[in-house]
DNA sequence: CCCATTAGATACGCATCCGTAGCTTATGAG
DNA sequence: CTCATAAGCTACGGATGCGTATCTAATGGG
């Protein structure tokens, strides 16, 4: 018998990337101990012995996952840092992690626990994010209007990703990341 | 007993009711021909005596929940005319058949043969909806540069109000709509 | 090398949904 | 009033997930 037994963090790690995997394909509603352990070629009593229900290690799974890459204004240029800040966000997006936290935020009111827990241990320890990030560099700096910085501005990059990848079922592309600032962002930021 | 049995119409449309209501809150991955019927106080044979799966049931609720309401330019003024379609959108995402469309968009990998239904039973036949028709009356009418109307630039106001609604778990109020035309909208458009 | 730890395998009774069958009975058209 | 239609009810065997119990055997620390 080929019998390799994984313990610990090996073990633990196959677990994470299975919960994940599960979410992408079967989602929240069908998150299952008895899908998880099939995926990890593992017992249903090894999951048991650590978590007590699905969600609690789909939360698990998402804390390992973070953080995640943060943009850093480098080439001294708001358009083209704002490019870099959206791709970030694009490439996030293909990612498994991703996938299973825009689920929760799509069935936040279906799972609030989940959401919660999500925001309380993985989101709200952050700051801004992607765009958000960049625009209060250059706005502190003196190289854009701090008041045209509202609520409704520093959502626009990310809106519209989102909007373009629900609409095309795919992220954008470089192109399309491209005319957002372009035709949209600078525009609102009034440049 | 108080035996008053449905039939025909009254019936149909009493199930089409309860499928919608599923959706919302147990979610596409719970809907099941048990609950439907159960919160339809009626039979599983009369379900399956017109349709194979709920998922069939759900996109002929969604055909009678069609059409919604198209803007149509009234204001003679585009920032009122904008805000109007945008609340027209807000106003629909509160419905359940909203919600359900919303749940077939954003599980659209994991069901794909419901999105392919509902796009091509509801949705193709309909040309672009809410902000669209307004931006194109305006720019027919030459009171807008077409050239401003791209991709882009017709998904900003739709892409804020999504945006927004689910960072904050609740559709945008009508300041926050002003605000998406007057901060987002208008700029992009040179306006 | 010994042995405590723990992964892994199997099985259990319970619950829910599946899709179908067979029946009773309310309903409305004629 | 009669009667074809269809709603409503109950029950079925099969499948799957639940959470737990009970083993076994691989693993690595001492």
């Amino acid at each position: 018998m080929a019998t390799e037994r994984r313990r610990g963090e090996v073990l633990i790690r196959a677990i994470h990337e299975a919960v994940l995997a599960e979410v992408v394909e079967a989602g929240l509603g069908q998150l299952t101990m008895e899908g998880i352990a099939r995926r990890a070629a593992t017992a249903k009593t090894v999951l048991y012995r650590r978590w007590a229900t699905p969600f609690e290690l789909l939360i698990d799974a998402l804390g390992e996952a973070y953080p995640v890459e943060v943009p850093t204004p480098a080439a001294d240029d708001l358009r083209t840092d704002l490019i870099a800040a959206l791709t970030l966000l694009t490439d996030w997006m293909v990612t498994p992690a991703a996938t299973a936290v825009m689920a929760i935020t799509s069935e936040r009111e279906r799972y609030p626990e989940l959401a919660e827990a999500l925001w309380g241990k993985v989101f709200d320890p952050r700051g801004g994010t992607f765009t958000t990030t960049v625009l209060r560099w250059y706005a502190a700096h003196g190289r854009l209007d701090p008041a045209r910085l509202t609520p409704i501005t520093t959502q626009i990059g990310e809106a519209l990703v989102f909007k373009l990848a629900i609409d095309n079922a795919r992220t954008p592309s470089v192109e399309e990341v491209a005319a957002i600032v372009d035709e949209a962002l600078l525009p609102a930021l009034g440049l």
